[in-house]
RNA sequence: GCCCGAAUGGCGGAAUAGGUAGACGCCAGGGACUUAAAAUCCCUUGAUCGAAAGAUCGUCCCGGUUCGAGUCCGGGUUCGGGCACCA
């Protein structure tokens, strides 16, 4: 054993005996019980960055942490390599976007295997692979054919000036991000999943997942947002056709003054036709951004159609409302308008001046229709009553729901209904650089699925990307086919789907490398995931999505449960400040933190910030989680040469709690490092003194007793911190604690090296799922075995952490006054008696009545006077 | 705007079912070793008052429950994530 650490040789020697002894390939093996342990799959962006660096490691660390608790442990890894980067990154660099992305996946396998994870690379998925992609494809012919995959309209964002459709995030203020030129919203012919036909079924199997974080299972929850409504139909004058409207809330029916219907809504272009303000209107007011967070802040905007319906109960005449706020996919595109008592709508009517009616009223309150408060909308408010309603008023909600409900159903006029806020998933994008959508068109025949026999449809990857139009869409050779049912000449789909689709099944096909189908019975050895580990970012859609999936795979047979993943731990986001310029035109060009010099105030807050190449000033952005869009991804690559791999897992897992967000900050990785030297002397010191005899734990000095207590004390906090707690920044403060207490022990005889051994092999594989490397080098070095990675985790000795004496802590009134010292099985009785005999008691109770005393066994007494 | 989180020393964080606030580490200061540096080791380190013993204050803000609140409840502030075409 060489006496000093010496990372990058020990590291290399861990890592060729992992990969010569082959030690993480696994088979199914129904004897042993499995573990399937699952981190989210990297998109290749090019370099890793510190949020993948703690987001493996904690996988590796569980992996590793079950595998030595001798389960069948799988942990595979992958590339999510369909993406708009790739794009803008083949624009800019003047290559074809597959070139790009290949050569990323070999840098990041690099990165990936320098720093020691533990994956079966026999498994691996690239999802722009057709050996990847052709059975999603397959599936969503199966899907098409089952009725699952339907096509509609649908808004994007058109940019007027580059031709092209825009993502989201390429929406800067309303404007292309490129051109700069204003964005139009326009509607065209996509694909969609009915992912609302299992809504009910995604809520209901929330409740199974016990093993996933409530922050997670509330936000899906919400999400879907089921709601219980009444449809129901308005009789519009002049006209056959009525208006079908949804609401939540049937019992302030009475207090409707108007309806609003979406911009979209056929009843709105019908009336703008011979509307020519109004027509202005509509375009007006939908050329804006469609996001859901720019559609809620923006200001309300309306006009009347001209077109008036009958209220069902009164009779009442009520103008029909064009909307900016009313969602055309949500319920049915139109809604019953009750300023009375939806803020929206309160704030619609006061801006136009619509007539305001109270419904409702709280005992108590005061309804003023010139400002809006809160209990207005407060259904549930238990003083909440109907009025002005009729033969509803006095009755509370629920029972003025069932009554409007019950009327509307007896007239024939409307019914009970589930509504779901969840949308059906649009899967089609314009762009190149994903997986082809398996459709061909005919003019006889319309949208056939491409025949199973005739799939991959493959993405031509060898391609000149100019950004403006996909590359399949510009050739006509490409496009061009024949029908598969008519035998006619034919055109392909040249939409590619949405990249959340190859991310929604990945973990299947982990299961079942080169299967001739989606998957094979193997799945179902390894399936569910045990553990998923990602960022927080992803609580909602691809989580959504991925459950969704799991669900099409088994009811197409694939797989048999009924949930993909137990246990998720939602990954905190490594955070890191962002910098940038801004050009006179307003575009912005983020610069890497790592480029940039910050001065700061006395008080440490950054003051301004320069480029350290020559000197030019920088805008200071805000703090977000580490992207390639905002350029504030730092490279591990640095430290990992500087310090090696073992430091800078050990340092991404001590910085922090694993599903705490964490503000980069490589200060503080110089004592990661320093540790491991320590404990590498620690161990070194240790065994070149030669072999020990054996423990006779029976009969230990009480210096020794104390040592082998605070082990197992140890041990049963650090179990319980990666089996249960999943913390491993406490796990690790643990050990150091160790490690301090043994510094201290004076070694003499040969039962004091005996013991040593004990302490030194469980630090060893205490450590050794985060620092496996170390770990490795230095169980060879005590125990004389080769591979740490089998080694069985120490158990904690409930013997040996029983204690003589305890302490116990006093507080008068609360505040801490004194500590004694007591025989561990002392009784109440004498634990007061003794509390009340200290000096600082007596002190601070002086001659004061005492009015209780509080003892809480094992922790403290109170003396309340 | 809506939904979900978070806030504790100079810094990262600990306190696991309401019971010792600041474990562990970083930084900083002082010292030892060394020709020197690196490395290593030892000591100090929440604030205020005090020579010390010690006392008082202190977990984003305001209020409440409790013998006891960083932890529970009500109201707020700020920051982060998501909002359906970034992944």
């Amino acid at each position: 054993m060489n006496q000093e650490y010496e990372p990058h040789v020990i590291e290399r020697a861990a890592q060729s005996f992992w990969t010569d002894t082959k030690a993480f390939e696994v088979k199914e093996d129904p004897s042993r019980e499995k573990y399937y342990c699952l981190s989210m799959f990297p998109y290749p962006s090019g370099k890793l960055h510190m949020g993948h660096v703690r987001n493996y490691t904690i996988g590796d660390v569980m992996s590793r942490y079950q595998r030595m608790l001798g389960k069948n442990v799988l942990q595979p890894m992958g590339f999510d390599a369909f993406g708009l980067p790739a794009e803008n990154a083949a624009i800019a660099n003047k290559t074809a976007p597959a070139k790009w992305t290949y050569s990323n996946i070999e840098y990041m396998k690099t990165q990936l295997s320098a720093l020691g994870f533990g994956y079966d690379w026999t498994r691996e998925v690239q999802t722009c692979r057709p050996d990847y992609y052709r059975w999603e494809q397959l599936l969503f012919t199966r899907l098409l054919k089952k009725g699952m995959v339907y096509r509609k309209d649908s808004v994007v964002n058109w940019d007027p000036i580059d031709q092209t459709v825009l993502a989201n995030e390429q929406v800067v203020d309303g404007r292309g991000w490129r051109s700069g030129a204003m964005v139009e919203r326009r509607s065209i012919p996509q694909w969609f999943l009915k992912i609302t036909a299992y809504a009910q079924e995604l809520l209901d199997g929330l409740d199974t997942l016990d093993g996933w974080p409530d922050s997670v299972k509330i936000m899906q929850r919400n999400w879907i947002g089921r709601s219980e409504g009444l449809e129901f139909s308005f009789a519009v004058e002049g006209s056959d056709e009525p208006l079908t409207v949804y609401t939540t809330r049937p019992d302030t029916i009475m207090g409707v003054t108007f309806a609003s219907v979406a911009l979209e809504h056929p009843f709105a272009l019908a009336a703008a036709r011979n509307n020519p303000e109004l027509a202005r209107f509509l375009k007006e007011a939908s050329a804006t951004s469609s996001c859901e967070a720019d559609f809620e802040t923006m200001e309300k905007r309306g006009m009347p159609l001209g077109i008036y319906v009958t209220h069902p109960i009164s009779g009442e005449r009520i103008p029909i409302w064009a909307a900016n706020f009313v969602l055309m996919g949500y319920g049915t595109g139109a809604v019953m308008a009750v300023p009375g008592h939806d803020e929206r709508d309160f704030e619609f009517a006061r801006k136009y001046d619509l007539p305001i009616k109270q419904v409702i009223t709280v005992e108590g309150e005061t309804y003023d229709t010139q400002r809006w408060q809160d209990w207005y909308a407060d259904k549930l408010h238990p003083e909440m009553k109907v009025v002005n309603s009729g033969e509803f008023d006095g009755l509370d909600f629920r029972r003025a729901f069932d009554e409007v409900v019950k009327r509307f159903e007896k007239t024939g006029i409307g019914a009970r209904r589930v509504n779901f806020r969840l949308r059906d998933w649009g899967v089609s994008r314009q762009r190149y650089w994903g997986c082809p959508i398996p459709v061909i068109y005919c003019d006889k025949c319309e949208a056939v699925p491409v025949p199973e026999d005739q799939l991959p449809v493959v993405l031509p990857e060898d391609v000149a990307f100019s950004g403006v139009q996909s590359p399949i869409k510009a050739d006509p050779e490409w496009r061009k086919t024949t029908c598969p049912s008519c035998g006619a000449p034919a055109e392909r789909e040249t939409d590619t789907f949405d990249t959340f689709f190859e991310s929604s099944w990945y973990h299947t096909r982990y299961t079942s490398p080169g299967a001739e189908q989606l998957v094979d019975e193997r799945a179902n050895y390894w399936l569910p995931v045990d553990q998923y580990i990602g960022g927080i970012e992803h609580a909602i859609l691809h989580l959504l999505y991925f459950r969704f999936f799991h669900k099409l795979m088994r009811d197409e047979g694939f797989v048999h449960s009924d949930e993909p993943a137990t246990h998720l731990l939602t990954q905190g986001m490594v955070i890191k400040e962002t910098y940038f310029t801004e050009a006179a035109d307003g575009q912005k060009t983020w610069i890497n933190p790592a480029d940039v010099e910050i001065e700061f105030d006395a008080k440490g807050h950054p003051l301004s910030a320069k480029l350290a190449s020559d000197g030019s000033p920088v805008q200071i952005g805000g703090i977000e989680k580490m992207s390639k869009s905002k350029n504030n991804g730092i490279d591990p690559q640095e430290l990992i040469d500087q310090y090696g791999a073992d430091t800078v897992r050990l340092f991404a897992m001590f910085a922090s709690p694993p599903d705490a967000s964490l503000e980069w900050n490589d200060a503080g990785v110089e004592g990661a490092a320093r540790f491991l030297r320590r404990l590498w002397r620690g161990v070194h010191g240790h065994v070149s003194q030669g072999p020990v005899e054996k423990l006779d734990s029976a009969h230990l000095n009480p210096a020794q007793k104390s040592l082998r207590a605070a082990l197992h004390d140890t041990i049963a906090k650090v179990a319980d911190d990666y089996g249960r707690r999943k913390q491993y920044n406490t796990a690790i403060a643990a050990v150091m604690e160790l490690m301090n207490t043994v510094a201290k022990f004076e070694d003499a005889s040969a039962q004091d090296r005996a013991l040593l051994q004990e302490v030194w092999e469980a630090v060893v594989l205490m450590l050794n799922p985060i620092v496996p490397h170390i770990g490795h080098a230095l169980w060879q070095a005590l125990s004389g075995q080769p591979n740490a990675l089998d080694a069985s985790f120490p158990v904690a000795e409930e013997a040996a952490r029983i204690k003589d004496t305890i302490t116990l802590v006093v507080q008068v009134n609360g505040k801490l006054r004194s500590r004694i010292e007591l025989a561990s099985e002392a009784s109440k009785e004498d634990i007061l008696a003794a509390a009340l005999a200290d000096e600082k008691v007596m002190k601070f109770v002086a001659d004061q009545p005492i009015k209780k005393k509080i003892v809480v066994p094992g922790k403290l007494v109170n003396i309340v006077v």
